[in-house]
DNA sequence: AGCACGCCGACT
DNA sequence: GTCGGCGTGCTC
């Protein structure tokens, strides 16, 4: 072949591939005429890159490239293509979207546990009897109990047999000997809930709201119609119009999983597959259980499968497979789950839609909810956010059409929302001597639900034991070393932490200023830590337990409380905003919120929606059971608008409140917004690029009439992790068309490389 | 991302 | 005279 042209040979097949490695820029290969069969757009490869080899994925086949010399594809890796052509073009929208190299997009989209050159499969030395020919052999007392297990089960991996027999090896490969049994390598599919005994449960009555919304989406449902049926006849095509998303807006305990549910059980009806997200931290046992429970048994097996951080490498591996496969219908999972190659996906639901996690705040930087709605427009899939407090952004979509509003505005089992009272600290410190904890109300509160045998939740969103250590004599405070915050005294540890980096260090018993030395040293503010030890000083009957990421070191430790909870070992449970989310005991009649006040303050838009959300979301885990619950607020500023509408449950009343302030600042969701944050050591360097790369972004976005560029401004936390970092926040009614003017900018933007910039588009985190 | 090529300072 | 610093550029 000739090494002047490009490469356009008759009949050669080219694959373009973009690799595992950020170059922004795909390669072309000859795909060698044995992989032919088999090379197929969405497959990992292995390719010559230089002088090494690379991962990579292939994203077109062609038969012509502007390259000459093309090096040939080294292999195919797995058994089928991993990225079906819905989840390629999703990741291709991805890069357009939140301005990132493909590359980047497609490393999320598959689970690393996929990516992985080798097979991630477990093979497992299997023992299986074989059937007797001729004469049964004489068996030892040993072996003829060996065998005994063994009839019953035929087949079973070593170990297990080893444990099950209290035997040893060689006593097996004494029965192999004797042509009984074989033993090989076989793949064994792990599964994390093995050990979960699951009952299965039927369709619960739903109440009118509930049905309503059930009929809307289910009619959603029928209008995309049947899925492939196996032999059956081919899918309708797709309609013409998508339907919109639905957000589903049931106020806590409304019955809303319930209505997901039978919403799946249609979708499978149709031969189609849904995927449901959930917020990391409400991944618990308990809702997979509660999907399991419904899905999983009868000739079904294995029809959900999950998809979370904790589960090994190989868990992952396998989970992800049963879905590739088409052996799980049901993908459940969090915010990296809206990716998983569910076959005919009908549904996804995506509970708890305001939820922050959803936001992955490293690159690519998406939000599990957009693209939620935009894979469901795309592969005609009905798409469902479900909320108590509703994200402004979502609300505000479905108030201008964009999604279809469904409402469940009372409690399923028709309990009442509880009674919310408000105390104001200013009064009740100028009434007692200093401040104290617990105002005399939430006191005498706690007290009664003690002697009445009931449970209390307290929620304080700060972990730690004092949030500053002082010196009142030379004003010194313990500040990180690599972060602009003051360190967070946690007593169980003796040490001072750092809640941005992670840096600890002894703390100290006297100031540490060598010209002051004072022992007289304090610590000021309150944690989760010293919220416990006050609870057990001043209620020492009580029984009590924390809930924090401080106490729950191991992968059982949330299981472990929970449960404790539950069945009545722990009268009073104090945590973080872990205990926030969907947990309901039906015990619980008494919920204080601590300082209802502390993220009211922070320097950051969305303040009063989060303060808002978590308020009324905490009230949520009060009275569900038959008796009323009751809640108590302590705030420092009691007419605050997200507390009162919080106290009234009024989310409408807060919405409105909240959107004149948006609109007033032009800030989401009026408009859209990208967070641009450069970061480096050099403040003075970060500084200067900054302003740099302000006077670019002007000249590039000249087009577009609407837009307000701000900053570049110091980041309300401006040293973190020892970069200084500067923002500039952009606004404008089309993302799209800014992304499209931005990134290429930004591509080719010279900076020196000891500064990085980052491109955030609607950002969650402001900080 | 890696790795080579390339052009200027302190070593055998 | 050579080893090695990391700037620039390339990999289908």
């Amino acid at each position: 072949m000739d090494s002047g042209g490009p490469s356009r040979l008759a009949g050669l097949v080219i694959a373009r591939v973009a690799l595992d490695i950020a170059l922004r820029k795909e390669f072309d290969y000859l795909v060698p005429a044995e992989l032919a069969a088999e090379a197929e757009v969405g497959r990992r490869v292995k390719v010559p890159f230089g002088r090494r080899d690379v991962l990579g994925c292939i994203v077109a086949l062609t038969e012509t490239s502007p390259h000459p010399n093309l090096r040939p594809i080294t292999q195919l890796l797995g058994h089928q293509s991993q990225l079906t052509p819905q989840v390629l073009e999703l990741a291709r929208w991805i890069a357009s979207y939140y301005c990132c190299p493909v590359e980047t997009a497609l490393k999320s989209v598959l689970p690393d546990a996929v990516r992985k050159e080798h097979d991630g499969w477990r093979e497992r030395l299997t023992v299986r009897i074989l059937p007797v020919r001729g004469d049964f052999p004489k068996l030892t007392a040993r072996q003829q109990e060996l065998w005994n297990i063994l009839e019953e089960w035929r087949e079973l991996p070593l170990q297990e047999l080893l444990r099950l027999a209290h035997t040893t090896t060689e006593t097996i490969r004494r029965l192999e000997e004797k042509g009984l049994v074989t033993i090989g390598s076989e793949i064994s599919e792990r599964d994390p809930y093995a050990a979960d005994v699951i009952l299965p449960t039927d369709a619960l009555t739903l109440n009118p709201d509930q049905a309503r919304s059930l009929e809307e989406i289910r009619g959603a449902l029928d209008l995309i119609g049947p899925g492939p049926m196996p032999g059956g006849a081919p899918p309708s095509a797709p309609p013409a119009k998508p339907t919109p998303a639905f957000l589903l807006h049931g106020v806590t305990g409304s019955g809303k999983t319930e209505v997901y549910l039978q919403a799946i059980t249609r979708c499978l009806e149709l031969g189609r597959g849904a995927i449901v997200l959930v917020p990391e931290i409400s991944l618990t046992p308990q809702t997979v259980e509660r999907f399991k429970a419904r899905f999983n048994h009868g000739p079904n097996r294995a029809l959900v499968a999950v998809l979370h951080s904790h589960l090994s490498s190989g868990e992952r591996h396998d989970e992800w497979h049963k879905i590739r496969q088409g052996r799980a219908r049901i993908a459940i999972g969090a915010r990296s789950a809206v990716f998983a190659p569910v076959h005919a996906l009908g549904l996804v639901v995506v509970d708890e839609e305001h939820e922050n996690s959803y936001k992955q705040e490293e690159s690519p930087r998406y939000h599990a909810r957009d693209v939620a709605v935009v894979r469901g427009q795309r592969e005609g899939a009905v798409v469902v956010l479900g909320s108590a407090t509703p994200s402004l952004e979502s609300y505000y979509n479905a108030k201008r059409g964009k999604y279809r509003l469904l409402e469940l505005p009372c409690r399923a089992d028709n309990a009442k929302l509880p009674v919310v009272r408000v105390i104001d600290l200013r009064n009740e410190s100028r009434k007692q001597k200093g401040l104290q904890i617990f105002s005399h109300p939430l006191r005498e509160a706690i007290l009664q639900r003690l002697e009445r045998h009931e449970q209390t939740m307290l929620f304080l969103n700060r972990r730690g034991f004092s949030t500053s250590l002082q010196c009142p004599l030379c004003g010194f405070v313990a500040g990180c070393p690599n972060c602009s915050v003051s360190l967070t005294y946690h007593r169980h540890k003796q040490k001072l932490c750092c809640h941005v980096c992670g840096h600890e260090e002894i703390a100290p018993t006297a100031c540490p200023d060598p010209k002051c030395r004072n022992p007289g040293i304090r610590y000021a503010g309150l944690g989760t830590e010293r919220l416990e030890d006050a609870l057990t000083k001043q209620f020492p009957k009580a029984r009590v337990a924390r809930m924090d990421s401080d106490t729950l070191k191991k992968k059982e430790d949330y299981r472990r409380i929970l449960t404790d909870f539950r069945t009545g070992k722990i009268d009073i449970l104090v945590g973080t905003q872990m205990i926030a989310k969907g947990l309901h005991f039906p015990n619980v009649t008494l919920v204080g919120i601590i300082h209802a006040d502390l993220g009211l303050h922070i320097p950051d838009f969305r303040a009063g929606e989060r303060t808002f959300q978590l308020l009324t979301q905490v009230s949520g885990r009060a009275g569900r059971g038959d008796v009323e619950g009751e809640v108590f607020v302590q705030a420092f500023t009691p007419f605050h608008p997200a507390i009162q509408y919080a106290r009234r449950h009024d989310f409408q009343g807060f919405y409105d409140q909240e959107m004149e302030f948006r609109e007033q600042l032009r800030y989401p969701p009026i408009a859209r917004a990208a967070l641009i944050t450069i970061r480096g050591r050099n403040e003075e360097k970060v500084r200067l690029t900054a302003d740099h790369v302000r006077k670019e972004l002007e000249k590039t976005l000249a087009p577009l009439t609407d837009i307000i560029i701000a900053g570049p401004a110091p980041a309300p936390l401006l040293r973190a992790e020892t970069y200084y970092r500067h923002q500039i926040m952009l606004r404008t009614r089309s993302m799209s068309r800014l992304a499209a003017l931005v990134e290429p900018m930004l591509a080719q933007l010279p900076l020196p490389d000891d500064l990085k910039l980052i491109i955030d588009i609607d950002p969650v985190n402001m900080m």
